[in-house]
DNA sequence: AGCATAACCAAGCAAGCGCTAGTGTAAATG
DNA sequence: CATTTACACTAGCGCTTGCTTGGTTATGCT
C-alpha cells in the first residue's frame, strides 16, 4: 500500500488501472478490461490486488504520494524568496498534474467511490499536501505579499491550478511555466 | 430538452435525479432507485425519458440553464464599475452553485459520462457562460485592473470558484459574499 | 358519450458484473 | 531433492443492470 513497499508489478499494474479508470471512469472499467489491458486473465486480477477498490486506492494513493514528495524537494530547492517558493509549488503541482494526468483526474473524479477506510486514509496524505500549500501562502501573507484569508487562498489556488485539468492542452502553445507564473501574478501582489 | 419547454413533472423527477446522481454517482444510480425516489416504478420512468443517459443531460442543462440566465440578471441589475461586475458574477456563480449544488457537481463528475451529442450541446451553453466572465475580465485589463492573459484569469477563477464544491460548508461560518469578495480581491489589483 | 393523451404498473429478458474455486507451473528456498 | 512461493490459468456462480413489453387508470377535450 505504498510506493515503496509496492512490488514493481504492482506498480505497473497500477498505472494502466489509472489510465483505464481516467478514460472510462471506476464503474465502467470493468476487471476484465483491467486484465485486457494488463496481458492477463480476470482472475489473475486478484491474485495483486484483493478486490476492483483495492485498485482505486492503490492509483490514487502512488500519485497522491509522489505529488507530496516532489513538492517537498522543490521546496527544499527553491530560493528562499516567498515569491520563489511559490512559483516552485505551483510548477511542481502543474508538472505532476500533467505528467500523472490519469492518476490526478481518478483522484479527482473517482473520489467519492472509495471506501470509508479508504478515504480517510488518503485525506491524510491530501491534507500534508495542501499543508505544504497554506504555510507557504502564510509566510507571503506575514511578509505583506498576500492579502486576506490564507486558507481561503490556498484553496482558490488550489482550485484554479487543479481546474487547469479541464481546460489545459499539454500539446497547445502555452507550457506549464507560463501556467505557474500566470497564477503566482494573480494571488501575490504584482511584482515589477 | 428545455426549462422552457419541460413539462413541470419532469423538471421535477429531474430535480430528484440531480440530487441521487450527486450522491451516489451516475453509474450507481440505477432506474430503479431512480424510481423509487420520484415515487414511481422503474418502467414509468422511460415514459419521461427516453433512456437513462437523457436524464442526465437534463439534469445538467436545467442547472446550467439557470446558471446563465442568473448572470445574465445579475450583469443587468449591476452597477457600471468593473470592479462591480466581477463581484456580481462570483456572487451569482456561488449563490447557484450552492443552491443548486446537486446538479452542478453533477455537471462536474459525471460530464464524461454524456454521449458525445450531448456534451457538445451542452458545451455550447458551458461557453455562453464563460463568455460573460471572460468579457467582463477583458473589460477589467482593459481599464488596469486586472494583469496577464484575460483568458487564463478567467478559467483560473472559474476554477478557484468551481472547486468551493469540494470543501464550502454552506451551514459553516462563511458566506458566499465573503468568499465572492475574497475572490475579487484576489485577481483585481487590491483596492483601498 | 367517445376519444386522445399522459401517467403509470407488473413482469421479465438478455447481457454483463465482481469475484471465487480449483489447478498448473516455473523459480526461489530449505 | 523436496517444498514453498509467486503468478497465471479456466470455468462459472450468483446477482444486478438498463430497458422492453403489454396492458391499465385518470384526466380532460370535443
Amino acid at each position: 500500500m505504498n510506493v515503496a513497499t509496492d512490488s514493481p508489478r504492482r506498480q505497473q499494474l497500477t498505472r494502466i488501472a489509472a489510465r483505464l479508470f481516467m478514460q472510462q471512469g471506476f464503474d465502467r472499467t470493468t476487471v476484465r478490461m483491467l486484465a485486457d489491458a494488463m496481458g492477463i486473465k480476470s482472475g489473475s486480477l486478484f491474485h495483486h490486488f484483493a478486490d476492483k477498490q483495492e485498485i482505486l486506492c492503490a492509483v490514487i494513493e502512488d500519485s497522491t504520494r509522489h505529488a507530496l514528495f516532489s513538492a517537498r524537494r522543490a521546496l527544499a530547492d527553491a530560493a528562499p524568496t516567498t515569491r520563489a517558493r511559490l512559483l516552485a509549488l505551483a510548477r511542481v503541482h502543474l508538472d505532476t498534474l500533467h505528467d500523472d494526468r490519469h492518476a490526478h483526474g481518478v483522484a479527482l473524479y473517482e473520489w467519492r467511490r472509495l471506501s470509508d477506510e479508504d478515504r480517510e486514509h488518503l485525506t491524510h496524505l491530501r491534507d500534508a499536501y495542501e499543508t505544504l500549500w497554506l504555510q507557504v501562502i502564510e509566510e507571503a501573507r506575514r511578509a505583506g505579499q498576500v492579502q486576506g484569508d490564507a486558507a481561503i487562498i490556498t484553496r482558490y489556488a488550489l482550485g484554479a491550478l487543479n481546474w487547469t485539468a479541464r481546460w489545459y492542452d499539454p500539446d497547445g502553445p502555452m507550457d506549464t511555466a507560463q501556467l505557474a507564473h500566470e497564477l503566482v501574478d494573480m494571488i501575490v501582489a504584482p511584482a515589477s
